[in-house]
DNA sequence: AATTTATTTAATAGACTTATTAAATAGGGT
DNA sequence: ACCCTATTTAATAAGTCTATTAAATAAATT
């Protein structure tokens, strides 16, 4: 049951799996422990609680959600080729990590201290990223290459119609029999639809 | 403590501000019972379960939610008047009704049974509206009104966008400090926000 | 081989859950 | 005053949950 990788690695990485199925309260850690294999009380000898082991677990699932965002990348392509890729890479992301929007409503959003412990380190890591985004996006505006809106409107709208899809998979699975080939080729579909909704609704007004 | 009004409708509201604020699991009949003040074994004189209490607050919500999909005016003025106005009156809704965004992921998107009963209630009741107005988009499109886009897409992006300031509320309200009126005025320019993109990005490719 | 250290388990304390039961209380109607 | 019915409570059964403890096993070190 315990050969290279150890019993430790497996419990983290079964209760990632359960915490972002069902969320942090639905998940016992009796549940853990056997989908990892072995004794409740070892969940505890190495995590000591079952908060530790959700904090750990989605730290590093929330970190590397917005580490999409702490890049922009400055080669010399247009702003709008760099933001639809931007928009894909997002949402990339998210396929990866399809259960990640739940997790964030179900604990970040539902529970304040959580929220506390994140939002100050998440707003200084990212505070200079927005700003440079912030100032190109201003200037495009500027020289009339993109309609006038604010910069955080934008990036709500973008991650708001990326993220939606992720929320309605459940349904689309278990109600509409859709299988895995169905959803892939949707998702894509659905990437190629918000990047042109977004681009569509940055046309400058008199243009 | 009961006079006219009596102690099951009570219940009935407590239980709905509890269930709303922190979702099914997190909220114990004796919750309940001590908010509504009364004994905990009252809330299940009247309910029987707290699954019963619960689904009967939720399909009203719900119900509630939906409603205002199942109406397409049908007066003469241009179809993307009335459209805006529809996305008006979907984001007015959920001003008065913060909370549903969080019940709606937390309990029927999470909750694979009582997902499965309410989809085909709301499938069959909301197909023919869908229907009409379907069939307006894609005249409006083939006229060269409006750029070409499924409706479903168009449904899904007015839903994200509306929705997703409701998912951030509590962020702003507990971190930022962000008091009511501070937020009124935000959710109002939001939602202005949310027509003017929704509209620009409508816009003809060509026009 | 003996001893120390790390891993794992069984058992259980203590708190909290939902739901049921039987008993207490209150308010008409007769 | 008596009875009937609806409302409300106290008590408790039966179960689950987290966390701890002490004991057993395995691995490593000396």
């Amino acid at each position: 049951m315990n050969k290279d990788n150890n019993m430790e690695q497996q419990i983290l990485q079964c209760a990632e799996e359960l915490f972002l199925e069902k969320g942090f309260s639905l998940v016992s850690t009796t549940d853990i422990a056997k989908k990892a294999g072995c004794n409740q009380a070892l969940v505890h000898y190495y995590f000591r609680t079952k908060e530790n082991l959700f904090q750990q677990i989605f730290q590093a699932k929330f970190t590397k959600f917005l580490y999409i965002f702490t890049t922009f990348d400055d080669s010399d392509e247009p702003f709008t080729t760099r933001l639809r890729k931007k928009i894909e890479a997002h949402f990339d992301l998210l396929i990866e990590n399809r259960q990640i929007p739940f997790l964030i409503v179900n604990e970040l959003i539902l529970n304040e201290e959580r929220r506390s412990a994140l939002v100050k380190n998440i707003y200084n890591k990212n505070l200079e990223i927005y700003r440079r985004f912030d100032h190109e996006l201003q200037e495009e505006i500027q020289k009339g290459n993109i309609r006038p809106i604010s910069t955080l409107d934008l990036l709500i709208n973008i991650v708001s119609m990326n993220i939606i899809i992720f929320f309605m998979l459940p349904l689309l699975e278990s109600q509409f029999n859709f299988d895995d080939e169905e959803i892939a080729e949707l998702l894509q579909q659905r990437k190629h639809e918000v990047v042109e909704t977004i681009m569509c609704s940055l046309r400058p007004k008199n243009k």
